[in-house]
RNA sequence: GGGCAGGUAGCUCAGUUGGUACGAGCGUCCGCCUGAAAAGCGGAAGGUCGGCGGUUCGACCCCGCCCCUGCCCA
C-alpha cells in the first residue's frame, strides 16, 4: 500500500490510520525523513503521533551523508520484504515521487562511481552544460536529444553511466510497472488554494516549533557539508540566514514560496499516474474511501 | 489649501533624450526528470505603460486638466 501526494496534505497520519486499520507497518518514502535530527522542517511525524506502529526508515542517515535514490530503493524493498515475511503490510507514504516509483516500479539503476562522477563534474564546471551536451551527443544521440544542452546534471550523469557500462542511456523514465504483484496507491487530492494556506501554514509553525534552532543544531553538526542533506526545503533557506546572507523573514518566505512550487512538482509527476486512486483530503469519510481503494 | 515623489504584467519595480513595451524578480500555468530528486532543467500565458484632452506624421515617454497613493508644509 502506497500513499502518496504533496507535501502538507496529510499523507503521514492517514498512513498511520491505514496502517492500523490493515494491520501493517509504515515504511517512509520521503528522502529527506531519512535524516536523522531533520524533523521540524520535514514534518516527520513525532513518535507520540505513531501510535505504537512501527515507522521504517526513518533517521538511518546523518546529515553529512547523501543519500541517494538506488540506496533508498535497497533499503526500502528490503523493508517491504520484512514485513511481508511476517505477515504485516507495508505501507509506503512519502512525496518524494521518484523514490516512491524506484521502490515501487521496475526501476534498475545504473553504478556510479565517485572518481568518474568528480571527474565529470569538473569537467563541467570548466567547459559548462554546452560543450558536454555537444561530446554527449557524440556518444550517445539519444540521450543527447533527449536532454536539454542546459542541464548539466543530467548530462553528466548520462556521461557518467555510458562510460561505466559501454552502453546508451535511456534518459528517460521506465512505464508505470509494479515491481511487487499487489500494490494499491492512493493519492491525497488538495486543490491548489487549499494546498498553499496549508503550506504557508505549516511553515509559521515550523518557525514556531523552534527550526531555525534545529537547523543551527544541525549545522554544527555538520548540514552545510552534506551534499543532499542541505538542499532541503527550508534547511537551505535557513542556512543562508545563518550565512548571514539572508534576513530571517526572507529565509522564512523563499520556504513558501519555495515549498509551493516543490508541491506543484509532486502534484505533476502523481498525477500522471494512472494507476493511483485519488481521495480528497478533506473528506468527511477519508479513512472508509482510503481502505476502498486499498481493496 | 500649497509643495514634492510616484501611478508600466497578478505583485514589487526597471525602461525608452518621442517612432511598434528588450523588460526583470516573484507569482500563475504547462512540460521534462533513472545513484543530489524537498535536487536539477525547460516552455507558456499575462500590459489599451492612471483617466481625459492637446502638441506631433507619430506619445507610455512633451504640455494641460483631472483622479489615486505616499511624504512634507500650512
Amino acid at each position: 500500500m502506497a500513499v502518496v501526494g504533496p507535501t502538507a496534505a496529510g499523507k503521514s497520519d492517514l498512513a498511520v490510520d491505514l496502517a492500523e486499520h490493515l494491520g501493517g507497518e509504515v515504511v517512509n518514502g520521503d528522502s529527506m525523513q531519512v535524516y536523522r535530527g531533520m524533523d521540524i522542517g520535514t514534518a516527520k511525524l513525532p513518535p507520540a503521533q505513531r501510535r505504537g506502529v512501527p515507522h521504517h526508515l526513518l533517521d538511518v542517515l546523518e546529515v553529512t551523508e547523501p543519500a541517494t535514490v538506488a540506496q533508498f530503493q535497497r533499503w526500502a524493498r528490503a523493508a517491504i520484504d520484512d514485513c511481508r515475511a511476517r505477515g504485516r503490510t507495508p505501507v509506503l507514504v512519502g512525496g518524494s515521487a521518484l523514490y516512491v516509483r524506484a521502490v515501487l516500479d521496475r526501476f534498475e539503476f545504473p553504478g556510479t562511481d565517485r572518481a568518474v562522477r568528480a571527474r565529470l563534474e569538473a569537467e563541467l564546471d570548466e567547459c559548462g552544460p554546452q560543450r558536454m551536451h555537444a561530446v554527449l551527443a557524440g556518444r550517445d544521440p539519444q540521450a543527447a536529444a533527449r536532454i536539454l544542452p542546459t542541464n548539466g546534471r543530467r548530462i553528466v550523469r548520462a556521461l557518467e553511466v555510458i562510460e561505466l557500462t559501454g552502453r546508451p542511456f535511456a534518459a528517460s523514465l521506465p512505464g508505470h510497472v509494479y515491481f511487487y504483484d499487489d500494490v494499491r496507491q492512493l493519492g491525497l487530492d488538495v486543490p491548489r488554494p487549499a494546498l498553499d494556506a496549508r503550506i504557508a501554514l505549516r511553515v509559521e509553525q515550523m518557525w514556531a516549533s523552534g527550526f531555525v534552532d534545529e537547523v543551527r543544531r544541525l549545522e554544527a553538526a555538520g548540514l552545510s557539508r552534506g551534499r543532499t542533506a542541505s538542499r532541503a526545503l527550508g534547511y537551505a533557506q535557513v542556512l543562508r540566514f545563518l550565512a548571514g546572507e539572508i534576513g530571517e523573514d526572507e529565509a522564512r518566505e523563499r520556504t513558501v514560496t519555495a515549498t509551493r512550487r516543490f508541491a506543484r512538482r509532486q502534484d505533476a509527476w502523481f498525477r500522471r499516474d494512472p494507476r493511483i486512486g485519488w481521495v480528497r483530503y478533506d473528506d468527511p469519510a477519508l479513512l472508509t474511501r482510503a481502505r476502498t481503494v486499498c481493496g
